[in-house]
DNA sequence: CGGGATCCTAGTTGATACTG
DNA sequence: CAGTATCAACTAGGATCCCG
């Protein structure tokens, strides 16, 4: 049973056991996941991850994101390295967006978490059900 | 390449593939996704897996969450199925927060996702403050 | 086509005070 | 100790209009 714990290399916790006195506020990690864990980041990674896209080939493809969230997220990506830019100079102009090496590595983690939600989502509704009847 | 793509196993794209016409909007796995994306979540998850906790004690271990968002999280991980709370008939009442079985398994892909933001923060950082420059 | 600039709302979060 | 309740602040996000 503790394999599992062990096994997931508990960084947030040990960094806070090595900086006695910091305790978990200045943790690096947590910047980086409070970004990732936005509403779309996660979505626009996943979507990119199958090839480049366009701006409005995106927005078809995510079609509950707002144009102005969808260039807000694609340039924070950008700003992390995670998401290339590139404009063809076109008319009227193309601009591609694609996974940076960075981008497509976080992919597998992504791809762990997805799988564990498409494995449990069900069990997690049912609960849901079951908590609120009391 | 590829390989990390298909590795991933991009549940999100293969299941608007499936369902054409719903596209996106309705992937049961985005409900989960942004639940355990919001700002506490994975954080007391994280605590939780190093051994059950009393109320105070993770409030001491995460100093910056309020009384009132760790109430609300840990709520709603409880609702979800994650998170068991148990209530000792002492006086003063002791109450305590351990994970579920579910919520055990959850710690791995958490884990993976840990582990690329703590080898990956620092370029991050470093890929901010070349975008800010420009 | 690929955005930028505004305005505005709704939900999230924190601070404070109180309770069994 | 382990919360609840209330209020205030903040901000993410959407709607709309505009532009090169």
């Amino acid at each position: 049973m503790l394999s599992a714990l062990e096994e997931a290399g508990l960084y947030i916790a040990k960094w806070a056991e090595q900086n006695s006195g910091g305790s978990l506020t200045d943790c690096p990690v947590r910047g980086v996941l409070d970004r990732i864990s936005d509403k779309w980041s996660m979505l626009l990674v996943m979507t990119l991850a199958d090839g480049p896209r366009r701006f409005n080939q995106i927005r078809r493809e995510v079609p509950d994101i707002s144009q102005k969230m969808l260039t807000q997220t694609l340039r924070d990506l950008q700003r992390d390295g995670l998401v290339a830019r590139r404009v063809y100079d076109t008319k009227p102009p193309s601009v591609e967006y694609r996974l940076t090496p960075m981008g497509e590595s976080i992919i597998v983690p992504f791809g762990h978490l997805i799988e564990w939600a498409s494995e449990n989502h069900r069990r997690i509704t049912a609960s849901r059900v079951e908590f609120d009847a009391a």
